[in-house]
DNA sequence: TTGAAAGCGATACCAG
DNA sequence: CTGGTATCGCTTTCAA
């Protein structure tokens, strides 16, 4: 391995020269900054992040704390993450929490042990996250992403105004009779999505004779979810064809619910759009190819993580230059992005209007 | 930050005692390690793994190069691969290189200069891998994952079996007319799927007065890709209800390509199975709910996870052993886990038969 | 414009 | 069983 030494003694100048003509901390003349890069590429001499870190308290790393990459969202979005980190020359530490608190502390331990400059924090669950709290405690930048927490920088999308999109669409086409699937009661993203839902449908029929009915369900983000739950209905006799009003349209709250949900209503010959409309969240690519296809609110995953590296990176900085005053900078901005309806093969008008 | 000194202090003894009591690498008294436990456990003493790692020239971190997360077979292989490396103690830096050589290159860099004990390489690509050979140049342990690549040690799966498999029940079902939707033509998990699927479906039929019509296509390991194909060859007349010796059977390279291609034969309204069996690779989730549900070939995926790292960290003890002999100890050691054909709605007997 | 030397936070060798 | 100290590879004053 060729240390910063080598290149010293190959350049003929000491290890400062080399530093700095490698930082461009200070100016070096040209010729003999010449020489150190051509001593650099001649041995292959790579600088020891791990030496760096040590002395400029600073890593250029940052920990991805995300529920479960089997779930399409969240790794579509830990690739957006890391694509973005990477441009901006930080490298990304993967850690799966698996939805479990214990893991969630082992690897904050593990993380701040690496030094790690920030965390990137997906909560995907709905007890009071205690790792979330020892970071914030120990002044170490983190940007909570897809979930608004009071007082922590974060970045997540108008859930409420998707919630209220799909109920202005179901409304639109008559649909007042409406099972909503929901994942973890306790999640702010499920409650979030069913308020704007339930607003929109109230205020759409208010002043009618029609009465909206929705029916809850709560489980979690997971197709067998969808899939059970479908099927428990049918079996209680709130869904199927021998159901007296039974639901006309089922709003999933994410599109893995909906993909379960999808397929058992097929097992049931139930027909969508036809006699159950069926409706999303997240807008993963696969809801274009199912049959029918899924209509679904879009989250700008891309959009997403570009903020949510910049606040993070911004944090960084800023804790970095304030070292010693930084509670004085403590803003916690909080970025909303707008999601987008898309309307696909899986919505219709209700049945009978 | 609390370090070494300060547990020390607090503690009342020396540093070196602090280190040995944490590690165990030599015995302490009772009532000595007692009390440098109580300094941890009070001030909440972290060891810093920078300095660490700077000393011990080992930072039980790994890199994964990954081609593309959005993959959700990628996915879930990062997942397994990350919580089998949390359980031995190591973390995971990922990188995605998109497929990219010059971004395999660079990240390559980063992980080098971070210096990761070891490397997880998925090739996705076909493209003689320069940033595979400049790291085994380098001497670092790599685990190429999914891929069989001469004289690296590597874990992957019984390709020309899934292929087989295929091809025996499809044979067994009447198809001799099929046509094959692949990844890149070059990549060798392609070409293996396809030389299982054609040997069988020769040998079955050998003998027999039915010939074995192979149509082939190659793109990409995408959904698009199975679907724009379809549309293709219904356009060019190969597909179709119009068409005149139709391929009875759609066999695609992975679950992606299948699931665009379902969706483009519904589009088409040619109806899975009975106008045309379809059969995915890789055994992905979302393949039992499709409808209809998806025939695939089931990876194991905890298993290639288990194996790679198990590989990886073995070569990583060995390397750190035989710093000096290191050639010696270099075998290759290679893994094939088989895999097994999952039977699902998509498959029946050939129409007319 | 350059060099020497003091650390960063840990490990491990060498004494005692 | 315990303590001092050189060292890992680098950045960064402090002097020249």
């Amino acid at each position: 391995m060729t240390t910063i030494k080598d290149i010293a003694s190959a350049a003929g100048v000491s290890v400062s020269t080399v530093s700095h003509a490698l930082s461009g901390n200070r100016p070096i003349s040209e010729p003999t900054r010449a020489r150190v890069l051509a001593a650099v590429a001649a041995l292959g001499y790579r600088p020891n992040k791990l030496a760096q870190g040590l002395v400029s308290k600073t890593t250029r790393s940052l920990g991805l704390l995300v529920p479960d990459l089997a779930n399409p969202f969240f790794s579509a979005m830990a690739e957006a993450l890391e694509v973005q980190a990477h441009e901006r020359g930080y490298s990304v530490i993967l850690c799966n929490t698996n939805l479990d608190a214990e893991r969630e502390a082992d690897y904050l331990d593990v993380l701040l042990s690496r030094q790690v400059d920030g965390l990137l924090y997906f909560p995907g669950t709905s007890v009071p996250n205690r790792a979330l709290q020892a970071a914030l405690e120990k002044q170490i930048p983190v940007v909570v992403v897809d979930e608004q927490i009071a007082h922590v920088p974060g970045v997540f999308v108008d859930n409420v105004g998707g919630g209220r999109q799909i109920g202005e669409l179901l409304a639109g086409l008559g649909h007042h009779r409406i099972l909503f699937l929901g994942g973890a009661e306790a999640l702010p993203t499920v409650q979030d999505r069913l308020r704007g839902l339930r607003s929109s449908l109230y205020s759409a029929f208010n002043g009618t004779d029609t009465a909206v009915e929705l029916l809850l369900r709560f489980g979690a983000y997971r197709a067998s979810f969808g899939y059970e739950t479908v099927h428990d209905c049918a079996r209680e006799g709130l869904l199927g064809h021998a159901a007296v009003d039974a639901p006309t349209a089922i709003v999933a709250a994410n599109d893995l619910i909906a993909l379960g949900a999808l397929r058992a209503l097929r097992e049931l010959s139930i027909q969508v759009p036809q006699e159950c409309s069926l409706v999303g969240f997240d807008g993963l690519e696969f809801t274009m190819l199912t049959t029918p296809s899924l209509t679904t609110v879009q989250q700008p995953t891309g959009l997403i993580a570009n903020s949510a590296i910049e606040l993070l990176i911004d944090r960084i900085d800023v804790s970095l230059d304030h070292r010693d005053d930084y509670p004085a900078a403590r803003l916690a901005p909080q970025v909303v992005h707008p999601v987008s309806l898309v309307v696909r093969e899986s919505v219709a008008a209700a049945p009978g209007r």
